[in-house]
DNA sequence: CGCCTTCTTGATGCGGTTCAAGTAAAGTGG
DNA sequence: CCACTTTACTTGAACCGCATCAAGAAGGCG
């Protein structure tokens, strides 16, 4: 499980997989579920469990005081989540379950333990928040630079990569996602309606359809022209190395 | 030093500040320099050192094949960075000197080891990404939900803090600034020209205004109050708590 | 002085929002 | 099983915030 894009030192990936091993003897017996639509974490609030989420979407979401929302962060299976619980006391941002879900629920001062003593576990939790990071990066080049085409292509890209990923076959080209259309603009800073019409023309291209609450990748090659200039460019790079300046 | 906004949980302040007084013993003997312009990491580059920022502004930036650039983040003294060195091979995007700096560096390798063996190192670098993790939540949300004048209102604001937190002084209502109106609109994701338009609308409305590479803040209650729906929402849930849900 | 970068301002246009209305599908309670 | 409601999707028309294009002014710096 892990991470998608293994993008880590190759010296770390046996350290990283034992830390996340290491987890299981941590957990709270029993996994828990939410509704979806359930709160998890509530925005504001003290919280004192770290999850890991087994089966589900899970969104991490900030209310702003006149209305507007706007998603941070969207989990999928074997994301640690709230792992923040750790270190600061309150939560700036909700988090919700996007579909159903089942977790689970480890407990902060323990697993604040095992960080300690535990340079395997403290791996794994800094890799999260790491990879967290990788994402946020992009988000934010997405966000600020991308257009509406851009950013929507680039996301259901990312979705399908990190389904396959985590499902252990490639990338899929066709998959479930929980999230309305309204949802989906609080993830790009885009109002639904617009949503609604990109997504019109992508159809209407035959690039991606989204039906019953299913994405299907028609041209993938396409799509993936479309969402280019977004790209992680550390990919890119590798493509064509260069060297390094003072 | 440390950090500006003290969001962690109370209990770690100790550990955190020994952390960061350990790090000293693990920087390379004599602090280096950059002028203003220099690259410090190459976008795709892989990377062996991580850096504390003694003096001037750092920016992390990347570069989209077509030419547009998007920053990703603004590092002021005190702020380690380049610290994903020790988790990932290649860094996705540039790390470059904004203005003239002073930084120490640590060996990748060896933080790392320090990393294993000593819990309050670890939690200092942990505490770093969160931290940063804390402020690309609300560059997200920025981007994502803020009108030009919100986001540039917020971020005149930001500097103030952290400014002002990392020199002991309150918020600074007069500081420096090097950053042009068009480093600006890259970090904000709009254009100079726009950039330039709004500043001049708010240093008309006897706001701020930014002179000379100055940033004067001349009427900061209207200043936050037009930022305020951007605002990091964990104080204002401080103010009103809430009570928490299953 | 002449070049270069940054700042400034105007004119014009487009991408995305806003407002509004209508359709479709899925509950829900009687 | 059918009115009633609710939630999501869809589409049109009008508007506006910000981008784009263009050109000039104001400052460093060789």
């Amino acid at each position: 499980m892990l991470n998608a894009s293994c993008l880590h030192r190759p010296e770390l990936t046996a350290a990283l997989a034992s830390g996340d091993r290491k987890l299981d003897n941590l957990t709270v017996p029993y996994p828990r579920t939410f509704a979806a639509g359930t709160t998890i974490v509530q925005q504001g609030a003290e919280h004192d469990y770290v999850y890991r989420l087994r089966t589900g979407w899970v969104g991490r979401v900030r209310a702003l005081p006149d209305g507007r929302t706007q998603y941070l962060m969207v989990f999928l299976p074997g994301d640690l989540f709230a792992i923040k619980s750790v270190f600061v006391a309150a939560h700036p941002d909700a988090v919700v379950a996007l579909s159903d879900v089942t977790v689970e629920r480890l407990a902060q001062h323990r697993l604040r333990d095992a960080f300690d003593t535990d340079p395997e576990i403290a791996l794994r939790c800094t890799w999260q928040i790491v990879e967290e990071e990788r994402r946020l990066h992009n988000w934010v080049v997405s966000l600020g630079q991308g257009s509406a085409e851009e950013r929507i292509a680039h996301l259901l890209l990312e979705f399908s990569v990190r389904i396959g990923a985590a499902t252990g076959t490639g990338r899929a080209l066709e998959y479930g996602i929980p999230l309305t259309q309204d949802q989906l603009g609080n993830v790009l800073g885009l109002t639904s309606v617009h949503v609604n019409r990109v997504l019109r023309r992508l159809r209407e291209d035959g690039l991606v359809s989204i039906r019953n609450r299913v994405v299907s990748i028609h041209d993938a090659p396409a799509l993936e022209r479309m969402a280019e200039p977004l790209r992680d460019a550390t990919l890119q790079a590798r493509a064509r190395p260069e060297t390094a300046a003072g």
